[in-house]
DNA sequence: GTGTCATGCGTAT
DNA sequence: TACGCCTGACACG
């Protein structure tokens, strides 16, 4: 579940595990062989989170880069380390514990100056809490006229959205996905910015996404939500919204589908 | 068993 | 706009 929330999450638990030991590191599908070798038995220094992007900084600044993209999964082992999977990319061990990547979009090896230059292409991420991070978001969209619901995907505008955030904290801002984004309001986008950070704090901690109001279906805690009860758009095609009965529908913006309520977001 | 789809994104056309 | 890449879950027969 690879959205922004997941990929802090993993920085804060992986830190705990591998910072500050020298890591034996291994490819043993192959294809991140040499850089595995180039940070082998050497000091990890940190792991931060930036969007969907994970950087791992070692004592010799030479820096592995993973994006999970679609598929990429991290699995955390422990001391008697299991068989590595065919398709594990890489493996990063400490004498307890190891992490085991698979199936990411990019695993490789980055000097100082090209870590940067990712960096320098990702707009303000909710999770590290920029002081103008609301301000910055309404710059990039307010040069954008293509429909909101699409520009909140632009991890130029904001870092660490996915397919899932869009349509439930569009949902959450009451906002219509079709609406110019040049045209919502800069209060709007406050909004959307102040809805961005304390969603995915909330699931950075729980590690799974929930945007219903446990009251809205009849329950005292977030923790006793079913699975289906957890978001209000996302794949809810047909079914009736939770606030207003009304039925959820689906579209698709630049061939990835988006879910919303036509009556509790006809803001713009 | 096979086919389809998915929480992503870069590149080519 | 289409395709390629990477993996796993699920629907269907």
């Amino acid at each position: 579940m690879p959205e922004g929330h997941v990929l802090h999450r993993e920085a804060r638990l992986q830190s705990t595990k591998l910072v500050d030991h020298p890591l034996r590191a291994e490819s043993p599908q192959g294809r991140f062989t040499t850089g595995a070798e180039a940070v082998d038995r050497q000091r990890l220094i940190t792991i931060e989170a930036r969007g969907k992007h994970l950087f791992y900084r070692f004592e010799n600044d030479l820096t592995i880069h993973v994006h999970l993209g679609l598929f990429g999964k991290f699995r955390h082992q422990q001391l008697p380390f299991p068989e590595p999977s065919a398709n594990a990319r890489l493996l990063l061990s400490s004498d307890t514990d190891r992490v085991h990547l698979a199936g990411p979009t990019t695993c490789r090896l980055l000097e100082p100056d090209d870590v940067d230059n990712v960096l320098r292409r990702l707009g303000p991420d909710p999770l590290c809490r920029p002081v103008d991070g609301a301000s910055q978001m309404a710059s990039a969209l307010g040069r954008r006229t293509v429909p909101v619901g699409r520009a909140l995907l632009d991890q130029r505008a904001i870092a660490g959205l996915g397919n899932i955030y869009r349509s439930e904290l569009l949902f959450l801002a009451g906002l219509d996905p079709f609406v110019p984004a040049n045209v919502v309001s800069s209060d709007d986008i406050a909004k959307l910015w102040d809805l961005s950070v304390s969603q995915l704090r909330s699931d950075e901690r729980s590690g799974r996404i929930v945007t219903v109001d446990p009251a809205v279906v009849g329950k005292t805690s977030r923790s006793r939500l079913v699975r289906d009860e957890r978001l209000y758009a996302y794949k809810r095609h047909g079914e009736p919204c939770r606030v207003c009965s009304d039925t959820i529908r689906t579209a698709k913006i630049d061939d990835r589908n988006i879910w919303w309520c036509p009556s509790c977001q006809a803001k713009n």
